[in-house]
RNA sequence: GCCGGUGUGGCGGAAUAGGCAGACGCAAGGGACUUAAAAUCCCUCGCAGGCAACUGCGUACCGGUUCAAGUCCGGUCACCGGCACCA
């Protein structure tokens, strides 16, 4: 048999799938659904990364296996076209980004069809196509329309290098997710979607999905709820009452201080009754001047100022406690005040022994005088807790009595924040909104979307973080749609993942003008059977996507209210040194570049061959060659292929085994040992010297999701009928997975001295005799008392022995 | 600091439910074929000792449970990831 071609045969292959759309979902189908949803990729300048192939060749082998099983797949891809990295290059290039964004989608998809995924072609969506963004739009005029949308002036988290203001999610660890920049804090008019009024809602539907456990967590400590109770505070000599949040309202006997964050708006009303204004404002300016990361630094010291002449009383005894202002104590969290317990909580523990404040045990366990007692223990000093010392009672009794009092009541606080939603950038969906000197915010009416992207020349944003839009008149200047009058469009547009939100509805029905998607078609669909996508994305693309679905279910568009049944999450590959790949450091490794040398099926088959699929693993140069050997030993069946229609006798368990293995394997993201097994029966066959037809047929079908362009070439070489990938998945026999005879070790105290065949069936009785007749262990039980016999079927034999 | 995860040959990694540790692949060494190289095929391949049959040790470390522990329990260390003054 001659050479294997595989650049002749791949393209062969991927364009027939091509020409005759193989792989297109039906719409009306009687079969079972099956939607299988990949990250779509951001069309970067730098090309397709073997990254992304990862990514998507675990889907895919799924796809290709449940086609094969009978089912109507749906398995789409697109591309997540708006973003910053696409405009900066515009603005240095002077390309205009529409341009940019479509040669990259060019290049990104002559790429993914040279790998051969199988995806639907005829179904791909693009973010920043304005048949997509106009409902992109709609979506957010819905939620304008229901109180989710709001504008807000407050402290937020900017980027000074990419001059867009970014929300919490973006900024994770006090950077800028795209230019790794460090955050300021600006104080900045900001739109927000109101994420937190979902909180409980993504908390509780983490409960009815199959998301790895890692990533239900992940989610659940970024939702970061918490439950205790507010407490009104009274403020001496006036009627105001300084509000606070805490876990533990039953320490409240403990409370020595109070702190309030530098920029709690009631130090501005009251200041005229600080006596030490300057001071405080001193330390206000310092604080503003300090970056989110320096904020946050733990190590640091405890700082802060004490408010002369403005305290507040304890509601439990009258007592009058000083208010310190520190900026260990956040606006953004409760209430922007704390109650201070230094004998329970190490942060306010620091901040009293620096500033020679009482310390307050009520709680009976710890030394106090070293550090902060958290434990359980015995209520102290506590009036009507004292003696008790479970605290969940406790804690129960005295929010009752702060009820009762009127002084406070039980409360939620969420960590998660309202997603910041605007950027002062170019590249995006503009958001739809007019502001109207007389009506304030108007949305812009459903029947005017989209509201496109005007032309511009210069994407730059302003010095003062404006947006680039803000500098055309005739998109800026509008009539307001409810008076008629002159009226401004907003000129911010939305984040990054505004569209990404939402993507995986329009799959289902990408070229709908009436609607995103038909009902119908998303009752058939959805949801979305398997997600699989970075550990990266989980407390952002995940949980906004999330929330927006389940927006739209609260308001009848969708049919189901979580978008995904399950949620898996690849690792990344790593450069050949064991660093992350990254250009900088040039240890990047192109797919292109792996296709040319060896061919997309040695691709698809390396990557999740190369190790476990969840984890990270360094990519080989020399593995990926195992891989080529691989593919060219299964070529080579064809030179010894043989008749027979059915599995030959010494192969029979082994090909049972085999269908069993990669079938359940497939399924559990082992792909690794999955295509072991096939390499281990390649071999065996070699070691026979022949295959029969029956067999090649199975063996090709199992390695078809995996390697689809040589195995569809051998079932035609061999002669079988039509095309590989429109047969049905073979089966296994339990029954015949099981060998006669079984190799089984025997041992004397767990050590293994020799080895036995027996009949698979054999009993314990004869197993154990069988097995001291072997000379060997005859020798070694020879004068010893035998204490005990035991035999684990079709494992081993294990004879205990003590000297007599 | 808190929460998760991981730790197995020279390397990537296997190991059902407590049951033969190291499947499969890579690298390495030896051999065959070849004028030669590549490719291919065959053999060896956890460590230490021994000519050998064999013996001892071995899944991060220390201890425990068990006839039997990579797997279970207690403790320690290291690395990776997430959150990070969240009251």
């Amino acid at each position: 048999m001659s050479q294997y071609d595989f650049r002749a045969v791949e393209k062969k292959w991927q364009d027939i799938w091509d020409e005759k759309q193989t792989f297109a979902a039906e719409d009306n189908s009687s079969k079972p659904k099956f939607y299988s949803l990949v990250e779509f990729p951001y069309p970067s300048g730098a090309g397709m990364h073997v990254g992304h192939i990862k990514a998507y060749s675990g889907l895919e082998v799924v796809s290709r296996k449940r086609r094969l099983e009978g089912y109507n797949v749906l398995f789409p891809i697109g591309f997540d076209a708006f973003g910053l990295p696409t405009e900066n290059y515009a603005i240095k290039t002077g390309i205009h980004p529409r341009q940019v964004t479509d040669n990259n989608i060019k290049r990104f998809t002559s790429q993914l069809k040279r790998v051969g995924f199988s995806f639907d072609w005829s179904r791909v969506i693009d973010t920043t196509d304005e048949d997509y963004y106009k409902w992109t739009q709609w979506i957010f005029l819905k939620m304008f329309e229901n109180g989710l949308v709001f504008r807000d002036k407050t402290l937020v988290n900017y980027c000074p290098s990419c001059k867009v203001v970014l929300s919490n999610e973006d900024s994770q660890g006090g950077h800028c997710d795209i230019c790794h920049s460090e955050i300021v804090q600006k104080s900045k008019d900001v739109w927000y979607l109101r994420i937190t009024q979902y909180a409980d809602k993504l908390l509780e539907g983490l409960k009815e999905v199959d998301f790895l456990p890692n990533i239900v967590l992940q989610q659940e400590n970024w939702i970061g709820k918490s439950t205790g109770a507010f407490v009104n505070f009274s403020i001496k000599d006036t009627d105001e009452k300084l509000r606070i949040y805490t876990t533990r309202p039953d320490t409240l006997f403990g409370v020595t201080f109070m702190v309030m964050a530098p920029e709690h708006p009631l130090i501005d009303k009251y200041s005229a009754k600080i006596a030490n204004m300057s001071a405080v404002e001193e330390y206000r300016d310092l604080c503003s001047k300090k970056s989110a990361f320096e904020r946050t630094q733990l190590v640091k010291e405890k700082t802060g100022v004490k408010l002369e002449g403005f305290t507040a009383v304890n509601p439990l005894n009258g007592k009058e406690i000083p208010i310190y202002i520190s900026d260990y104590v956040m606006m953004g969290y409760g209430t922007g005040a704390i109650m201070a317990v230094p004998a329970h909580d190490q942060r306010d523990w620091e901040f009293a022994k620096k500033f020679g404040i009482d310390i307050i045990e009520v709680i009976r366990g710890g030394d106090i005088e070293k550090e902060a007692y958290i434990g359980d223990g015995e209520m102290v000093n506590s009036g009507f807790l004292n003696g008790l010392t479970n605290k969940k009672e406790s804690i129960e009794k005295m929010a009752e009595y702060l009820q009762q009092q009127g002084i406070g009541e039980k409360g939620v606080q969420y960590k998660m924040n309202d997603w910041a939603f605007n950027r002062q950038r170019y590249w995006g969906e503009p958001i739809p909104i007019v502001h109207c000197p007389h009506c304030g915010m108007v949305a812009v009416p459903y029947d005017e979307l989209p509201l496109r992207l005007p032309e511009v020349k210069d994407f730059k944003p302003g010095t003062d973080g404006e947006s680039p839009l803000a500098k055309i008149d005739s998109f800026v200047n509008c009539k307001c749609p409810k008076c008629g009058g002159d009226a401004k469009r907003e000129t911010d547009t939305m984040p990054q993942w505004a569209g990404s939100s939402w993507y995986f509805l329009r799959y289902i029905d990408p070229h709908n003008d009436k609607a995103l998607a038909d009902k119908d078609k998303l009752k058939y669909w959805m949801p979305v059977d398997w997600y699989n996508g970075g550990m990266e994305h989980v407390t952002r693309h995940l949980i906004y996507s999330r929330f927006w679905h389940r927006f739209l279910y609260d308001i009848g568009e969708v049919p189901c209210d979580e978008p995904y049944a399950k949620r898996t999450a690849q690792g990344l590959i790593l450069g050949p040194d064991g660093d992350k790949m990254s250009k900088s450091k040039g240890n990047v490794v192109d797919p292109n570049d792996v296709v040319d040398e060896f061919g997309a099926d040695v691709l698809r088959a390396y990557v999740l061959f190369m190790g476990d699929y969840e984890k990270a693993a360094p990519w080989s140069e020399t593995a990926v060659k195992g891989c080529k050997r691989f593919i060219d030993r299964v070529w080579g069946l064809l030179d010894i292929l043989k008749d027979g229609d059915e599995y030959s006798k010494d192969l029979e368990s082994k090909f049972h085994k085999a269908v069993k293995k990669v079938s359940s394997d497939i399924e559990t993201l082992k792909y690794n040992t999955a295509i072991a097994a096939m390499m281990t029966l390649t071999n065996d066959i070699y070691a026979k010297g022949e295959i029969n037809r029956a067999e090649l047929k199975t063996f090709i079908t199992l390695l078809n999701p995996f390697i689809p362009h040589v195995t569809e070439e051998i079932w035609e070489k061999a002669g079988f009928e039509g095309m590989l990938n429109q047969t049905s998945w073979p089966t296994y026999d339990e029954a015949k997975c099981v060998d006669n005879e079984v190799e089984i070790a025997v041992q004397i105290n767990g050590k293994v001295k020799d080895r036995l065949v027996i009949p698979a069936d054999s009993g314990s009785d004869e197993a154990i005799s069988a097995a001291k007749e072997l000379d060997s262990i005859a020798k070694a039980t020879q004068g010893m008392q035998i204490v005990k016999e035991l035999y684990v079927k079709g494992r081993l034999v294990n004879i205990v022995v003590k000297p007599l």
